[in-house]
RNA sequence: GGGCCCGUGGCUCAGACUGGUAAGAGCGCCCGGCUGAUAACCGGGAGGUCGGGGGUUCAAGUCCCCCCGGGCCCA
């Protein structure tokens, strides 16, 4: 039997309990088996921390809406949820948690100490995770997860790789990159764009000396003096204008459009510009390097220090138009070296110190050394200006370093050659909204850049590559019985140091094959998921079969992320996006407006919004809301989608109640128009429901389903059926109690798949009958009826409630209660209205109390009062007579009955009173004229009325009650 | 500098892809009602130049252009 009062603490944790012992969810996929295949890839979470953003929470909550969908359908779906478990993050966690603050510390400690923490922490994080999912009824295949630590994982990681080296665009190559000088490794774009800081750095404005020049300078400017003794060129603008201009007894070079601010910035008051020309006339003129005394490296480049053209990358908003170009220490300033044949020498260690190739500063932290570089071109009179700026400057991700860039030999995987390709396939896919790949997807592939696959770091997958160490001959192992082919051996585990150790002999030389001691970037191992996921190619598990996976789904931030990874990875290994459908959603913010974090304090934690709300709330909640923009958390939210669930519970408590001991069956016959309404009404609903699912619209499928509860149900169709209810006539009470019945029952799987705790608690309390499915998660969603549905039912019913406001509004202008009935109400400008009033005539009473309806012209004469609606306008006739006056008593009466019932705790239907009422002559004649009625309404077989209390049996509990001013007496006596 | 998204009553949000009924809901506020779903529920009202301007159209919150404000991404 359900119970009164929604109230999802007092079963939540006990369904949840009940799915795990009875292994519901085991035996709803095995019945699945053989259905047709719905194929969900998830989007592996980061395991860093053991409690769930509450922004996972709506993610998996949202990808579980999904696979509920359409298991409920009958398919079989595929729905391993996933693990990401290496990279930077896990790492520095862990070496927090020994202590340690570089990478030596690590080495001394043991790389297989510490990769065996690392797992341990992972392990320990996924465990809790998956507790934390599961509690909020995500119903993903948790026993068999898949996990990038997998050996299985490693072994699919490297056969890619093997094969993309294959097809020639894996190679490794020397060139400036992102580096952290506390973690010595390189970063990817994607890393490096996630933390920038404000850092005051010098702003130094220095001059090169115009070889053979008297006292002639180029200016040039920079923010990093460390970079100047990597100095190889200087860059200007060929179509900008540059001048020549005199200060004191010196000539300086510099654009025309810098001059003023640079002057400005140096407090130079006199100068004098002597010459003018485009800057293409300086391509060539050389220049000596002011440290080249101190700087042993300066003196071997010597002879290419020279003014260089680049059109892209000087610009004339900031500096002075000559930018001093260190190959070695910026991509740009590579690119342009590369043009003109430059040397990149980027003298500068992976822990950021320079090497000796720079002389005196060798050892130095090259951030540390700014302030004796500027020294020292003071003292050789090459400072112009020195001043302090304060920028954004890119930081290390996971520990805040300030990043440099530095010259590394890194491994590539070629991919910019492909960016026409991506484009097509991008548009294949199945984007919504749609411009989250016609738009936002599109734009970030036109920056579309080489991959770095390398990371200088041990946890992680190992790159497969092994190097000959003396004649430096490459080989690319695709799998371990290749690698135990080759060496003889087979690593215990196929992470460092374990693979570190196999080595063998080299077929060309005999020299020593190695592996580079590089791990790939992660995004290779989550951007593998979708074949890797499946052991492909070395474990059938049917990966073919589900390639392109049908759905996925994640925020906004994975665009460039794992969104783009697939398609990468994709594209390079199969030809095409590894994905049909994608639903980009929005980030969980806080109420403010600002991101969640622990950090800044603003984090709601999963199990305060159980304990507040509990789960199904927080889920309807955030399935309510459009996916793709951002959503931002409030406690009010949460607090009206409890409302709107407890109608639902209270609808289905209704039934319960008034469905009790009936005998239900078929509906085999409708008759009343409004049960035809409620039945077109539920399949609309129901299609409009599986649409959007299938669209992935699945805010309209959430609400589409709670308006149908709330509109059309709790606000129409059980007021009107309170009354049919309790019918004399058997045959009406007959098809009620099985409309309701049989839609309420059939919206149970449609509910499991928003709110499933609630639905299976509805289902087990009172649905379930003998023979039934263990679990409303077993029940199959009904099919749409189209022959049901009715356009013009729906819209008369939609016709019916406006009127049914007007005459409220009718009323509320003429303060005439709704108890009282008023005679006659006449709709004007509605043409079909008659019929619609013929049909809906029970909905019109119960709604307005009025006795008489009618369509036609507007009354004359007293008494009425207007309102307007859409389509037309309402007269309703206010006027109160005696007559009205004693039947609104009777229901005033009737009322008061039966609250005194219900505080007997009487059940309706069933156990029957007797009732005494004392009163004045108005009480008298409303029980005298409303006997039966309010006898009927009651359960009473006796009404009476008594001038006494001495005529009322003693053993009969009675109130005193005041009714429209009037003392009333009423005796209720239980039978 | 480029790209994308957002801007709708006091607050939180639907509606925009596919132009068309007097622009909706919930919360809050004011007034009223209902009463065997009831620690609920319902009706009425006040409150919106749909950020601003221009354009297309018989018709624009919706499509196009420009601007302002906020956010994200890239440079």
């Amino acid at each position: 039997m359900l119970y009164r009062g929604f109230n999802p603490k007092k079963y939540e944790k006990e369904i949840l309990d009940m799915w795990e012992r009875e292994k519901v969810y085991e035996k709803v996929r095995s019945e699945r088996a053989n259905g047709p295949k719905f194929n969900f890839l998830d989007g592996p979470p980061y395991p860093s921390s053991d409690t769930p953003h509450p922004g996972t929470l709506w993610n998996k909550v949202m990808k579980d809406s999904v696979l509920r969908y359409w298991r409920s359908k009958g398919y079989n779906v595929l729905d391993r949820p996933g693990w990401d478990t290496h990279g930077l993050p896990i790492e520095v966690m862990t070496e927090k948690s020994l202590g340690f603050r570089n990478k030596k510390e690590i080495e001394d400690y043991g790389i297989a100490n510490f990769v065996r923490k690392c797992m341990e922490l992972v392990h320990r994080n996924v465990k809790s995770l998956t507790e934390h999912f599961k509690n909020f009824a995500v119903s993903m295949d948790w026993d068999n997860p898949y996990m990038t630590l997998e050996d299985s994982y490693i072994e699919s990681a490297w056969w890619g790789l093997k094969k993309i080296w294959e097809s020639g665009r894996l190679d490794r190559s020397e060139r400036p990159v992102h580096w952290c000088p506390r973690c010595e490794t390189v970063l990817s774009d994607y890393e490096v764009s996630q933390e920038y800081r404000d850092l005051m750095d010098p702003s130094i404005f220095v001059k090169f000396p115009v070889r053979g020049g008297e006292k002639e300078y180029i200016l040039i400017w920079t923010t990093t003096p460390w970079t100047l003794p990597a100095n190889v060129a200087v860059m200007v603008h060929p179509d900008e204008e540059y001048v020549k201009v005199k200060v004191g007894d010196e000539v300086l070079i510099l654009a025309r459009k810098r001059l003023d601010y640079v002057m400005k910035e140096a407090g130079v008051e006199d100068y004098e510009v002597i010459e003018s020309f485009p800057g293409r006339e300086l391509e060539g003129l050389q220049y000596n390097h002011p440290l080249e005394d101190v700087i042993p490296l300066q003196r071997k480049i010597r002879e290419h220090h020279k003014v260089v053209l680049s059109e892209e990358f000087v610009t004339m908003e900031e500096g002075t138009g000559c930018v001093h170009s260190a190959p070695g220490h910026g991509m740009e300033d590579f690119l342009v070296g590369e043009r003109y044949g430059l040397p990149s020498p980027s003298p500068v260690n992976s822990q950021g110190r320079f090497t000796e190739e720079v002389g005196k500063y060798k050892d130095l932290y090259v951030r540390e050394a700014n302030d004796l570089i500027i020294e020292d071109l003071a003292e050789r009179g090459a400072l112009f200006h020195k001043g302090t700026i304060v920028h954004r400057y890119p930081v290390c991700w996971r520990c805040k370093t300030p990043l440099i860039i530095r010259k590394t030999s890194q491994w590539y995987i070629r991919v910019v050659d492909l960016k026409e390709k991506l484009m097509k396939d991008v548009e294949q896919v199945n984007w919504v909204p749609s411009w989250a790949g016609e738009r936002r997807f599109k734009d970030w592939l036109n920056n579309l850049r080489d991959w770095i696959i390398s990371r200088q770091r041990y946890w992680g997958i190992p790159l497969p590559i092994w190097v000959c160490d003396k004649c430096g001959r490459v080989e690319v192992i695709g799998s371990v019985r290749e690698l135990e082919e080759k060496s003889g051996r087979r690593p215990e585990n196929l992470h460092r140091p374990w693979v570190d150790e196999i080595t063998w002999k080299c077929e060309k030389c005999g020299g020593t094959m190695r592996r580079v001691p590089d791990i790939t970037d992660v995004w290779f191992d989550s951007g593998i998921s979708f074949y890797a996921s499946f052991g492909y190619p070395y474990r059938d598990e049917g990966f073919e079969e589900v390639f392109p996976v049908d759905f996925i789904t994640e925020g906004h931030d994975q665009i460039r992320g794992w969104f783009f990874s697939l398609l990468r990875v994709g594209d390079l290994l199969f030809g095409r996006a590894p994905y049909k459908s994608v639903l980009m959603h929005g980030f969980f913010l806080d109420e403010r407006g600002r991101e969640m974090s622990k950090s800044l304090g603003n984090f709601v934690p999963p199990e305060e919004i159980v304990e507040r709300f509990g789960r199904d709330v927080f889920r309807v909640t955030v399935l309510t809301k459009v996916p793709w923009q951002d959503l931002r958390f409030s406690w009010d939210r949460l607090k009206e989608t409890q409302k709107r669930l407890s109608i639902v519970w209270n609808v289905y408590v209704f039934a319960t109640t008034y469905l009790r001991d009936m005998e239900l069956g078929v509906l085999d016959e409708v008759r009343d128009p409004v049960n035809r309404w409620l039945l077109s009404r539920f399949n609309s609903t129901l299609k409009k429901v599986y649409e959007s699912m299938e669209r992935y619209y699945l805010h309209d499928a959430t609400n589409a389903l709670l308006d149908f509860f709330v509109e059309d149900l709790s606000r129409l169709y059980v007021r009107v059926a309170r009354k049919k209810l309790r019918s004399k006539d058997e045959g009406v009470i007959k098809e009620w109690a099985n409309a309701l019945y049989m839609v309420l029952r059939d919206m149970l799987p449609v509910l499991a798949i928003y709110a499933p705790l609630t639905a299976e608690e509805i289902y087990q309390k009172s649905f379930r009958q003998e023979g039934d499915p263990e679990s409303v998660n077993m029940l199959l969603l009904p099919e749409v009826r189209e022959d049901l549905i009715s356009k013009e039912l729906e819209d008369e019913m939609d016709l019916v409630k406006e009127v049914v406001s007007a005459i409220g509004n009718a009323r509320s202008k003429a303060k005439v209660r709704k108890r009282i009935p008023l005679k006659k109400a006449v709709v004007v400008g509605v043409d079909n209205f008659s019929q619609v009033v013929g049909r809906f005539k029970d909905v019109l009473q119960v709604e307005s109390n009025v006795k008489e309806i009618v369509v036609g012209e507007p009354p004359q004469g007293e008494g009425w009062t207007k309102a307007d609606f859409s389509r037309g306008e309402v007269f309703l006739y206010t006027e109160v007579g005696e007559e009205e006056l004693i039947e609104g008593l009777a229901r005033e009466l009737i009322r008061r009955i039966q609250e005194m019932r219900k505080e007997l705790g009487l059940t309706i239907g069933l156990e029957r009173i007797e009732v005494y009422i004392q009163g004045g002559e108005a009480v008298a004649k409303a029980v005298e004229s409303y006997r039966e009625d309010i006898a009927w309404d009651s359960d009473a077989d006796l009404v009476k009325v008594v001038s006494s209390e001495e005529e009322v049996p003693s053993e009969s509990f009675g109130k005193e009650w005041d009714v429209n001013g009037e003392r009333v007496y009423i005796w209720v006596r239980r039978k």
